[in-house]
DNA sequence: GGGCTACCTAACAATCGTTGCAGATAAGCA
DNA sequence: TGCTTATCTGCAACGATTGTTAGGTAGCCC
């Protein structure tokens, strides 16, 4: 994720303003190491900005997205994910509590077999681990979740 | 999927009764290799039984997947879809027209890092190839979509 | 065949995440 | 400062899905 900075002079230069209310967003994106929900970000948003609408944060996350700086994704957990890290990685998402933990490994095998067989022309490669998160596996063997 | 002798069977070991209903609708998905959606199943299933409800095909597609001879799944095309296809496998998404191929191939290499650094327990991998399918990169490279 | 009970339909409301709309507001520039 | 135009807000609406209720139907077991 490029700083609140970057993403102001980004904005600038492509003639879109520059409000508080996006400045609070990149900041909110920038100090997030999770994957938020867009109502995630509107609530750490709103701490700062009450007034702020939820329509403005949908606007801008969409926005962000359509220009790169963000990914957004489905996994399936009810609604979609903003991932402030780019560059392509992978998942490990717990069906227990719907966590989703970034995963920076590199799994080099992993293309289509050659020939495309399906004439599919691949843009990104996301390989999803579903399972459980150290936190509820724990809670399940060791702790019974009290 | 297993057939909907099967099915039937499966229903009645558990005191679950084989309405025509529930048997139209195995049929259908043991005749469907694409991943339909609660939509497209219903609409499958209305034309040899104009009266069903589309109630009933969400209740008989959920008891399939707690069964487990259904996977639901969803990628971010709006609704949730359902795999006949319940082994472990792979998807190609077009982003493009939002089509769902499987892809049966075999990813040896792909495993977490060992020694499970996240406390991880994982249940299934799924690799997801998003990109644009046969159908849309003709469209856009060869006849221009007429 | 009869009875019990699960099941089905129909209709409607509610939920949840997300987006469209219209009018008010303010950013950016001269 | 003043203007132009992008943006913000609040609210309604949408689509997928589920809950509910009531009454009728029919599967399954004896």
């Amino acid at each position: 994720m490029k700083t609140p900075e970057e993403l102001t002079q980004i904005f600038r230069s492509r003639g879109l303003k520059v409000t508080p209310q996006r400045q609070s967003i990149f900041r909110a994106l920038h100090g997030s190491t999770t994957h938020p929900t867009a109502e995630a970000v509107y609530e750490a948003v709103s701490r700062e900005m009450p007034t702020i609408s939820l329509r403005t944060v949908y606007q801008t996350l969409n926005d962000l997205t359509q220009m790169g700086e963000l990914l957004a994704f489905d996994l399936g957990t009810g609604s979609v994910r903003f991932d402030p890290h780019t560059e392509e990685h992978h998942h490990l998402v717990c069906m227990e509590c719907g966590k989703v933990q970034d995963l920076d490994a590199d799994f080099p095998g992993v293309a289509l077999p050659p020939g495309n067989p399906f004439g599919f022309e691949v843009t990104s490669t996301e390989i999803v681990f579903r399972g459980r998160c150290r936190d509820c596996v724990g809670a399940a063997t060791g702790g019974d979740g009290a």
